[in-house]
DNA sequence: ATTAAATAATACCTGTAAGTATTAATTTAT
DNA sequence: ATAAATTAATACTTACAGGTATTATTTAAT
């Protein structure tokens, strides 16, 4: 499963909200473009206003626009806001507490996918997006539902 | 979140089995030793009996013991038998249907811990619990709860 | 001022994963 | 044969993530 259905909305929010970095967004634009379900986009909108990440306009002409610098905004926050990384960080085996000075038989072998996902979380930002470093095209979930 | 609950449970029993592999085990063992939800863990039990991967013997005296050897059942074959392995292969951003030639902003960057990921689930057998080639040292998740 | 168009708050509903209960079937010890 | 100890099948319940509905609030165009 990796990353739950609600941080997958929030990602493809913010995603597309980075690559349009410099326009407000309203809940109307974002919900043609990314056809997440309306009222559910609306509260996910809402709850990233909260958590610091975008800011709303209210009103007439409302809308969102980041509260944020882009290249602040690392991939593992925006995770950890929507639905905690500790389940990420801790046990492959959902052991809450353990000796790790005594690892079990299946800790080594999940360390190294493990890292690699938490460091690619914990390395990237929204910034990361824009500036080419790590993409090659131009983000087309949309038309994706032909 | 990473796998799920069950498929953490499914692993732990598997694991453990496999570290007694000589050894017939029943839920009741199993569940001394493990303390998964006692009802719960005898149907995974059946689950994986029905799926192949152990072989139940019924009444008295009945328990489990493998039905196949260690060094053919990948990591990647348990997750998928119980909660599939689509999701992980699929995108992470939810999209059913993409086309992979148009790849989005989120793509590549996603990639890496992906295939790191999706690499050790299908090169880890259960035989590498056994052979050390993995491993440090022996299975701790009992003494765990302390 | 009024209305329209937006976000916010809050409560409710739904679908699914996780867990429980009950009963049946199988095997072995006595 | 009977009883005990196990797995199997099936249906039910619970908890929580995901999604809806309703109403209130805010802002700007008219
Ligand atoms: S040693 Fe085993 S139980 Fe402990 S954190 Fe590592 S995988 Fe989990
Ligand atoms: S290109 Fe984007 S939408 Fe398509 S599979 Fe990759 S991450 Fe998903």
């Amino acid at each position: 499963m990796f990353i739950s259905k609600t941080s997958e909305h929030a990602l493809r929010i913010l995603t597309y909200m980075a690559l349009n970095y410099e326009t407000q967004l309203s809940a109307r634009n974002l919900f043609e473009e990314l056809q997440i379900p309306k009222r559910y986009l609306m509260r996910l909108l809402t709850d990233l206003s909260k958590s610091g990440f975008i800011k709303a306009a209210r009103g007439r002409n409302g809308g969102y626009v980041f509260a944020r610098s882009l290249d602040t905004i690392y991939f593992s926050e925006i995770i950890d806001s929507v639905e905690g990384l500790l389940t990420f960080e801790g046990c492959v085996l959902g052991s809450t507490v353990c000796p790790v000075d005594k690892p079990c038989a299946m800790h080594q072998i999940w360390e190294k996918p493990k890292q690699t996902f938490l460091e690619t979380l914990k390395s990237t930002t929204l910034a990361d997006l824009r500036n080419g470093k790590n993409i090659r095209l131009k983000y087309s979930i949309k038309q994706i539902h032909h």
